[in-house]
DNA sequence: CGATTTGTACGAATGTTTTCGTTGATTCTA
DNA sequence: TAGAATCAACGAAAACATTCGTACAAATCG
């Protein structure tokens, strides 16, 4: 039974952002797009890891395994900046989305899209 | 010379949080806005190191020293959604205000803050 | 077939973060 | 002033994260 999904690691994500990206794989696959110099085993160890805590699967019908995400991108995404909000903002929203929007510039088209998205939340409103 | 900033790790920042929202404290004071039962001498510990690492000042000054955060509140959150916006969402800020609005449902007060955040944005563009 | 390549498993070394016991100094109090 | 309380310093243990060497199995190739 997998356990609740704690909190990837840096390296853990990582490797999930290029599973997400590239599909499910298998570690040769993720080493070569790992950062160069990465070893082999490095990346198999915490696969393997990653295995056990839940944050990917492993199809094993092959000689080579390959791993896929357990999560869709979008979830963990969530996880990741509700976690922030909570650490880091009290929870304010409107703080993190500031400090956000303050550190980059964001083009007129990014301020427009955000104001599509603010819309369409509004309007699906129970 | 202050070493440049690491980014501070979990514990750190939860001292941090009470230092921003309390102002500069002693070790006991901080002692007794965390969370219960954590020693009076891992805060200690915790503080000299942050103290090292130039994430905060002490004031020796007193026989109990005071600390306080060497950054603004703002400038480390904007540290930490720079540094998740890169780890997590490939710097797209419109996902990450996504998710950060589809985790909470937002009030419609909230959402005309963020217009109005948008819209400062938008007009002090240069 | 025998050698090389490609792969998984595993354990141990290394590095980092968190926790806490102990020591000795200073301050408070009876 | 003696004893108790409060404090900073420090080192080491415990917990967690990362890296890699080694062993051995399966597939590939000459």
């Amino acid at each position: 039974m997998p356990a609740p999904h704690r909190r990837p690691t840096e390296a853990e994500l990582s490797i999930l952002r290029i599973l997400w990206s590239n599909g499910p794989s298998t570690v040769r696959q993720v080493v070569e797009r790992s950062e160069p110099g990465t070893g082999y085993t490095t990346i198999l160890k915490l696969l393997q890891i990653m295995t056990e805590k839940g944050l990917v699967t492993r199809d094993d019908s092959q000689q080579s395994h390959v791993f896929a995400p357990s999560q869709p991108e979008e979830k963990t995404q969530r996880q990741l900046v509700d976690d922030l909000l909570d650490r880091a903002f009290g929870g304010s929203v409107q703080k993190l989305v500031l400090q956000a929007l303050s550190g980059r510039k964001p083009t007129r088209e990014e301020l427009t899209e955000l104001r599509r998205m603010l819309n369409t939340l509004d309007t699906r409103r129970p």
